[in-house]
DNA sequence: AATGAATGAGCTTTCATTCAT
DNA sequence: AATGAATGAAAGCTCATTCAT
């Protein structure tokens, strides 16, 4: 290895670095693991065969199998943040906001299917990891102030409705972005819908504009 | 044993019977096990173990642990499809039938969280078990059916709008209905939202009822 | 069915000519499944699949896997003993007796593979089974009767020495005519031997030939 | 345990030790039971409990029930190498050399009950095994090479024939020895032949001998 | 801080066989 | 005489994890 000649002063960063190049490797293994076979689908060996380090190494880092799911979760919901904080633009109408936070959802969804997996997979084991993981739900607090902002300034201006509850409206967002995602197996080969058409894509992302924007109107 | 004042041919019909009803009892223990578990999770040994037959009989009857879920499977949509025959009233004006359809779906997911965990988990599993039962899908045509039927009234009659594709009318309900039920472990914990509570459930419901036919309205 | 139509007289006796036709596909299947596998890696259900009665009836007939087993190993060797039987034509000389006794062992080991290979496994379970065929013992008498004629005339001519054994004569023979079959896959595989090539056969047939001779010369 | 007091340097080949010690302790215990129940009677919980490590630690070292057959095999063709390397004296006349080649292939298939059932074993299994260990192959090819070597001393001595292929003397050769070893128990049950005598080994030795060498002779 | 070797517990599945008429 | 339904026991194998340095 490399390492073998650097000073003790560098040798320490630099393991760190390895290590944390280690965790970030398996925690990008993991996630796609985890997403695709859930918790218990998952194999522990699996990940490790396709990382550069090894099992035992999972276990160092992570403690155990769980925790290495944790872990993966929470790194999903913290690459989810930098969307909420673009979403702060004062200048644009509410209209104009609502359109671009369902347009960031829903092509969030549709960019990042292993984080929809992975809502999906927690909600199978009832949320029992993500209460765990305390620093997520703080993390997630911006979304409903922006909504509320601007179905504020949209009732002011008298261009929405005075009573939206705004977690009610993201639960309706979400709702309508996130399920074409994680249902789009069961519910494309029931109904032949081919969600990755673009074509398809557009139109309901439309659809979810429209029926957002004229349920937000006085 | 009761069978031995049996006559021979109550016998013959009995012991149907009670295959059936072993095969019934193994179906509804393990609908609740894939549910709370996932495919993987699932352990046949504790399905067994709440049953009154033994784990031999499970293998017997349904050859493998796969093929057990896919019974599994095949019933839960087996059972929604009573759902559907009760929504044939074409006295109702289309919009009374849009708010039962609704109605009816919001209820259904609410008061059967193992129907909507096991969607969860077949898509998980992208929708591979699903294939093998062609039978669901015939049973599913109706719904939408059910719904162009209503929206070629609404439309004659001038109070539906006319560009509405009515699979993506059937996704819109049930995003909205479904995912609150799906995603209700992540999404209640996140934004502190009591999902079991009647008045979120009613203000949710009455929000999805005016969405909708705010999108469907000219 | 036929049968249904049939007198009691004649059912009787058609009841038990299906019943040995039954026996006899079962032992016809069995006798490859056996061979192919060996008494262990032979399946009860693997059989029952390939015959035209069920495995309840398998056991009905033979009683147990053994049994069965039993009753092939019985029969197998029941059909050699035609061969012996052609043996005896006392008008031709020693010499040309050996030469069609090899002849026929040859190509019986060739031509009944499966007969090779249950004597193979047989001993592999150091004759466990056999011992309890008591009739196979008395049937395989006129074989060693027969070489010890072929010797004595070979003697009293001075065309045969006159020191052999006709137990060893025939172990000989068994064994330069069936080793070449039993063992044709680890021997053909490490020397490159093609058994089945009938000019290999045929040079490996006149060897045999000719050492036999050679050791029966004076 | 002893290892506790080792140092660092011998630790690491001691524990070396132990792994191949063991995996040399699984190899001995597994070589009995596949030569007595062959690769499907075989049991790998048996194999266990005769051994010091457990079940585990069978599939850890050999992956599979298959694997452990295939050590199995290896090293039983492995052990038969020492054999052929003994047998390279070049002082010897051509006469002797078939004579000592006898000898210690009697020898071998007499003393050594458990490598000829495994042979019996991987025929009745078609050779499937030894096919996927060409290693083999290579080590048998001396065995040829030398009796070559002497049919040509032989041949140019003028005390041989000239039209021996080498291939067809190993394979008679080997039926003679062998043949007596694999079928003892049926061969030995139908005629009343035992093999372990040591008269009836010393006569059958004797009259293998004088067969090959009249075969032999020009 | 980092790791190769080892493992107990439990998994799904298969097997020959018997039950009950 | 004949048979479809049912089954206890055990098989091969895999899993996440710890041991021991």
């Amino acid at each position: 290895m490399a390492s073998k000649k650097k000073t003790i002063a560098s040798r320490v960063e630099t393991f760190a670095n390895d290590a944390e190049l280690s965790k970030a490797d398996i925690l990008a293994v993991a996630t796609k693991e985890f997403a695709m076979h859930g918790l218990t689908g998952a194999r522990v060996d699996a990940i490790a065969d396709r990382t550069r380090t090894s099992k035992r190494m999972i276990y160092y880092y992570f403690g155990s199998k769980e925790g290495l799911y944790r872990a993966v979760l929470e790194k999903a919901y913290d690459d989810i943040r930098a969307l909420d904080s673009e979403q702060n633009s004062d200048t644009s109408t509410p209209e104009e906001s609502i359109r671009r936070i369902i347009d960031v959802t829903f092509d969030y969804g549709e960019d990042h299917p292993n984080f929809v997996s992975l809502v999906t997979v927690e909600n199978i084991h009832r949320g029992r990891n993500i209460d765990q993981l305390p620093s997520i739900k703080e993390r997630n607090a911006p979304v409903i102030r922006a909504l509320a902002d601007i179905l504020e300034r949209g009732a002011k201006s008298g261009k929405f409705r005075v009573d939206v509850n705004p977690v009610d409206l993201h639960l309706m967002i979400s709702a309508l972005c996130v399920f074409r995602c994680s249902n789009r197996f069961t519910f494309g080969k029931m109904f032949d819908v081919d969600f990755s058409d673009p074509k398809v894509r557009k139109r309901q992302k439309k659809m979810i504009v429209e029926a957002v924007l004229r349920y937000l109107a006085p």
